[in-house]
DNA sequence: GCCGTTTTCGGCCCGACTGTTTTCAGTCG
């Protein structure tokens, strides 16, 4: 993918153009490098297909940037970029990196001091040669000292998973006070995005003061960047930054939908109010000088001529267009599903009893809960043969006439071998109620032999569902490579389900890929890939992932009945 | 450099906070 490479060369022009006030060029280079970022195919593969007249379909790009595009995938440099950098021999991506620096304050750390990089700039600010720079002063000099310290130790993006618990602790906490009327968590949080930057939170209070006051000093805090009587913002010991914002309630509204986003989106309707002589800040919708929305985000959108927009859908991926001809899908809610897909026990390398995972599943209200420990040669996790998968079959017989109110299902994860085949014998397969299999193993197959690997394996009668289709592991493997329209299809031909797994880790498939999936007409499940009952719980993150993907309850099959569920593998 | 249902020229989202200023530029989201 060259998607990532071009984006960031694009953001890193934009901030050399900035430096040169050329401010209009650069926002349009900052705009397209977004684009980039979030385009869901390869921009090899769409110049490959149609040109540079398909580049220039790319919504930001126009003649000058497909030309640089052009030149970047058949040269591998852009000369104007190379030209730049000669002009301005600084790494801007690295200095930008610290909060508070940004692109004139570099032109002019450079002009006055030579600064090129991270430590030529600890270093004059050490000696105390940035507080006699004019425009800066002594506290500059301490927060960029404190700042690169801090650019040294972070850690960059979190993980939803990982940080939603600390969230709701925070809300929670400020929720209880007094002077707190409305709270809610903004921001990509709110969006459910797979990892978040930072955590926004929006109040209304009418002692702001107070609330400002007991923020600030919450315990766990290392750094207050900013405190003001209607935004703050801090830093937590775990590496990652919160702002809080208090408005007024009239504004509340309008305030989280501004602050939810994203960008793009936001870009986007208020471009819709301009159209209609209105104008949209996070204060409300405004005709002239009157407010005529802003209490509630249902309003605000009203205002605009959109219907609610569900947070999760916000990210400028034809939510918009969609909405504007009503046509936006009902997306699956966090109280449809019915059913866990993917558990591990103590029967391989859960640490639970499947009693208890049963029990678990019964707490969440669900009707049934599928039991798929690992199957075949994954000695680490203590893989079952065929012979204690027998063994495991009669058990769950046993503990489903013990535990009432929930079906116990016979599963489990098979391994797909290097050639597709599977790890355990087709009769011992055909026994249990639902088979996932999943690829553990030779991860680094080509394109074409992973194609087939998985064809094969989505043609097996026995195979219900394909287990984290893409292998990726967020922050730490990219996944296999294969030809998605060819699985996706297959995956139809045959009803063999795809599986969105919910782990915090994988979220895998992602968004895009669900949205795929559904255009092809497969269906999905959600599986948490538990292996403790605790673990359970990230079903939401799944389902956060399936509404990012615009699925609804009859894509998702554990959103259906138990027959329903079952009936569909009937092959 | 991009873009167009007022436009192929002339716009380009909008506001808060900080630090340095004495009215504002830079940065951030």
């Amino acid at each position: 993918m060259k998607n990532l490479e071009l984006s960031q060369i694009f953001s890193q022009m934009s901030e050399f153009l900035e430096m040169k006030e050329d401010g209009f060029r650069a926002r349009a280079y900052s705009r397209v490098a977004r684009v980039l970022d979030s385009l869901e195919r390869d921009i090899g593969d769409i110049y490959r297909e149609g040109g540079a007249k398909a580049l220039k379909e790319i919504p930001s790009v126009g003649q000058g940037i497909a030309e640089k595009m052009e030149e970047y995938l058949k040269t591998g440099k852009i000369k104007e970029y190379q030209k730049l950098k000669k002009e301005s021999p600084v790494d801007v991506e690295a200095l930008t990196k610290v909060e508070g620096i940004g692109p004139k304050k570099i032109k002019t750390l450079y002009q006055k001091l030579g600064v090129r990089n991270l430590k030529d700039l600890e270093k004059v600010a050490r000696v105390g040669e940035i507080a006699a720079l004019e425009g800066f002063g002594a506290k500059s000099e301490k927060n960029i000292l404190q700042a690169i310290a801090f650019a040294k130790t972070s850690k960059g993006r979190f993980l939803l998973g990982a940080i939603l618990p600390v969230v709701r602790e925070v809300v929670g906490g400020l929720e209880k006070l007094p002077e707190v009327g409305q709270i809610s968590a903004a921001g990509s949080v709110r969006r459910m995005k797979e990892t978040v930057g930072d955590v926004d939170l929006l109040a209304t209070s009418s002692q702001p003061d107070k609330v400002m006051e007991h923020f600030v000093s919450l315990p766990g805090i290392v750094k207050v960047w900013a405190k003001g009587p209607t935004k703050s913002s801090v830093r937590f010991k775990g590496g990652f930054d919160c702002d809080l914002r208090v408005v007024k309630r009239v504004s509340f509204g309008a305030a989280l939908q501004y602050f939810t986003g994203n960008k793009e989106h936001n870009i986007l309707l208020r471009r819709l109010a301009i159209k209609k002589g209105l104008k949209l800040n996070e204060y409300g919708v405004y005709k002239r000088k009157t407010r005529i929305a802003g209490r509630t985000e249902k309003e605000v959108y009203q205002a605009i001529g959109l219907p609610y927009i569900e947070p999760e859908l916000r990210t400028n991926t034809g939510e918009i267009e969609a909405g504007l001809k009503n046509e936006l899908p009902k997306i699956i809610g966090y109280d449809d599903i019915k059913g866990e897909t993917q558990c591990h026990t103590d029967w391989s390398d859960g640490t639970e009893t499947i009693e208890a995972m049963a029990k678990a599943a019964k707490k969440m209200d669900y009707q049934y809960i599928v039991i798929t420990d690992h199957a075949g040669f994954l000695k680490i996790a203590n893989g079952l043969d065929e012979k204690r998968l027998l063994r495991q079959m009669r058990e769950i017989d046993k503990i489903g006439k013990e535990i009432s109110g929930i079906k116990i299902l016979k599963g489990c994860e098979v391994d797909i071998k290097m050639d597709g085949g599977l790890a355990i014998k087709d009769e011992v397969l055909a026994k249990l109620d639902v088979v996932v299999a999943g690829v553990h193993s030779g991860f680094k197959m080509s394109k074409t032999d992973m194609t087939k690997r998985l064809l094969r394996a989505i043609e097996n009668p026995n195979v219900d569902i394909i287990a984290h289709p893409t292998g990726r592991i967020i922050q730490k493997r990219e996944g296999y490579f294969f030809d998605f329209g060819k699985i996706f299809q297959a995956a139809k031909r045959n009803k063999t389900a795809l599986e969105i797994n919910a782990y915090f880790n994988r979220l895998d498939l992602r968004d895009i890929d669900i949205r795929q999936v559904i255009a092809a007409g497969a269906k999905l499940t959600i599986g948490t890939d538990a292996h403790n009952p605790q673990g359970l719980k990230m079903m939401e993150l799944g389902i956060a992932q399936a509404r990012r993907g615009w699925a609804t309850p009859k894509d998702i099959l554990n959103a259906g009945t138990v027959k329903d569920f079952l009936n569909f593998f009937e092959k």
